[in-house]
DNA sequence: TAGTATACATAGATGGCCGATGGTTGTCAA
DNA sequence: TTGACAACCATCGGCCATCTATGTATACTA
């Protein structure tokens, strides 16, 4: 991987990362349909680079999309003469993403909530 | 375990957890000392009961806490007579708090930024 | 005094992510 | 034209956080 560096060098537990990468992936596909250089590539861009996937971990998790009909596949070859695997997510993985969203969404909310109840006490 | 079991049903996927488990914990003790079962209802409770955090969580992790001179302990007697270890934060731990709540937010700005840019193109 | 809730603890299994590694193809400068 | 580098796909072994299951002991209460 040749990912330029960007500026910011905050750097998140890693852990912390765990469970949202499925619900990021969608939501990248839910815009247009990507291959999977590209969506490294791209998380990174619009997380300001607070998210630098790593392949080992994406193309995994995009083959365990696809053996659930999440998102489906086709080559492709763009103009420049590369042939590369595009992933379209499917109505399924639409649906999906709507309920990672939620879970997201809640979970944002109550860690926030404990975590303002303590420093209000 | 007996914890009353809330109305809520909503499950998050467990994966998600990870990671925010110390900073739940370290919250919780910010605002005062607190034993460990009375963390896992307290934190239930605050949550609407979104988190569950199970006693083979949470007492490695106060130990580990503990080893890392995050947290203090001292064993008291409470006025119904049972003796419970109190787990304290300490000036480390507030630091370290500090640290996991920025990371916190920006690791969730950055997902609500990359979910939110998904679903306007 | 039996049952339930409180309270602390640990070992083993599970699952997600990463580091390391390897391969192929296209591009560009020397 | 060739060699280095970038783009691109892929897999495996291991780490680490969490859960499940289990064990223990004490206090309360019916």
């Amino acid at each position: 991987m040749y990912l330029r560096k960007g500026g910011c060098s905050m750097k998140i537990d890693k852990s912390l990362m765990s469970g949202s990468t499925t619900l990021l992936v969608l939501s990248l596909l839910s815009g247009e349909e990507m291959y999977g250089y590209q969506m490294i590539t791209e998380l990174a861009r619009r997380s300001n680079h607070i998210f630098d996937l790593k392949e080992g971990t994406l193309y995994p998790i995009l083959h365990g999309l696809e053996a659930n009909g999440l998102v489906s596949v086709r080559e492709r070859k763009s103009e420049e003469g590369r042939t590369r695997k595009y992933y379209r997510i499917t109505r399924k993985g639409r649906k999906a993403l709507d309920a990672r969203k939620e879970e997201w969404v809640a979970f944002r909310e109550q860690v926030d909530a404990v975590v303002n109840s303590a420093s209000l006490a």
